[in-house]
DNA sequence: ACGCTAACGGACGGCACCGTCCACTTAGCT
DNA sequence: AGCTAAGTGGACGGTGCCGTCCGTTAGCGT
């Protein structure tokens, strides 16, 4: 979080600075990134020149403001790991991972949407889909996970719990909860399942944000992809 | 669809109306409701002025976009409701209103959100959740719908349905599918269910769009709602 | 105490989209 | 064939956001 910067920052900067990431946090969590850099700059009681210095682009802002989440996307998946009961180590993970999604919409977003530039995000899912994946085949060993589960459906669990919406925050995470049961409830090995249709080619992280227009940048179309001119 | 309107249109019109209304249809199909009026009207060869004139508010396009996927809907929760085993109508109608959602990305956003003035959506939400409610209280009975059931479940699962996007159209379908067999393996009854963490108050209609942002007028912020002026 | 310079915030130009107005075109009736 | 009103598309003004420039402010080292 507070990484120890090239040139030691003036008070007065760091002091903006921290106050820019925890507006940034606020934002993010509560409306999502698509929230426009004027408000954070605004909300943080800054000019919009003094965001842009500290954070030339709004992807830096937001790995930034999501390194606390990330840590503990990390975390999750190691204390899976670490259970030694691999169906409750798996259940551990998903529930909890659902969890830290409802809490944090925009942290949702970044994490689902992998673009270049946000290698934190994509190599923390790619952390987390490997350590699920062994948890996966461990408990399927164990008989305790239906065997035709596959690391896709992950992809497809997580993706589902993002279009979870409530009106609260306590409310979000409450139906992520219900939501994740449900589907811990699905994927429990059983005498005898319906086999399932077959999984499809997801689109894990490709440009297909929330809602297609003004993801990250307020853009319009999904063009290739705005690199930061300069 | 091709409701007689109050004065016959010219011919031209007409034509230029249902040109207007295919392309729509298709754009909303493909990008969602985000897509700009403007796009519309280029991708059907006509002008801006054009398209205001038949639809004057972006709404009253989506409407008539929607009428036949609104009938759709209808007839699924029509035939849930004639089935005999009311499991069968259950398990028949959150598939197909899966896989309805699932071929349709702005249809999936319209029915979802509601606002003033799209009252066709809205009443279609409630017909279906009625259905449905009516459905599970059957199957609930005959003992194969899980007790603790509640009806905000299927919101719950619709929305989560939305947050699904895969790369191909084909694979939207089969992984709106997939979803949907897991689900239905989670509400199934079963001699020992682990108890589910209480049902949250979900934004049913609420102005959670999406992604927030420009969710149909393009607009900024949630506003309280943006009335078409005139 | 003082100056140097990093840091600040207001202002600017650019872009995309929205919804409306207006001068021309053209379908349909006589 | 000619008239007339419905219809059309391009142009316009407005808004919100973006990212950058520049004159001013105020930390910090001496």
């Amino acid at each position: 979080m507070t990484d120890d910067l090239p040139h030691p920052l003036r008070s007065d900067a760091l002091d903006n600075r921290q106050r820019v990431l925890a507006a940034a946090r606020g934002l993010f969590a509560a409306e999502g990134v698509t929230v426009p850099m004027r408000e954070i700059a605004r909300h943080a009681g800054v000019g919009p020149a003094t965001l842009y210095r500290r954070f030339p682009t709004k992807q830096a802002l937001i790995a930034a403001a999501f390194a606390e989440e990330v840590r503990m996307c990390h975390a999750i998946v190691d204390e899976g790991l670490a259970e030694p009961d691999p169906w409750r180590g798996f259940r551990l993970v998903i529930e909890k991972i659902c969890v830290l999604h409802a809490r944090n919409r925009g942290f949702t977003e970044a994490f689902a949407s992998a673009f270049p530039g946000a290698r934190e995000f994509t190599s923390a899912r790619e952390r987390a889909l490997a350590a699920v994946a062994e948890l996966a085949e461990r408990a399927k060993r164990a008989g305790h996970l239906r065997p035709d589960f596959v690391l896709d459906d992950l992809v497809l669990v997580l993706m589902a719990n993002r279009g979870i919406r409530a009106t609260t925050a306590a409310g979000q995470v409450a139906a992520s909860r219900r939501f994740a049961a449900l589907v811990l409830q699905a994927l429990q090995a059983a005498p005898h399942h319906a086999p399932l249709p077959p999984a499809a080619r997801l689109a894990p992280g490709a440009p297909g944000e929330p809602a297609g227009r003004g993801a990250v940048t307020g853009d319009a179309r999904p063009r290739p992809w705005p690199s930061p001119r300069h």
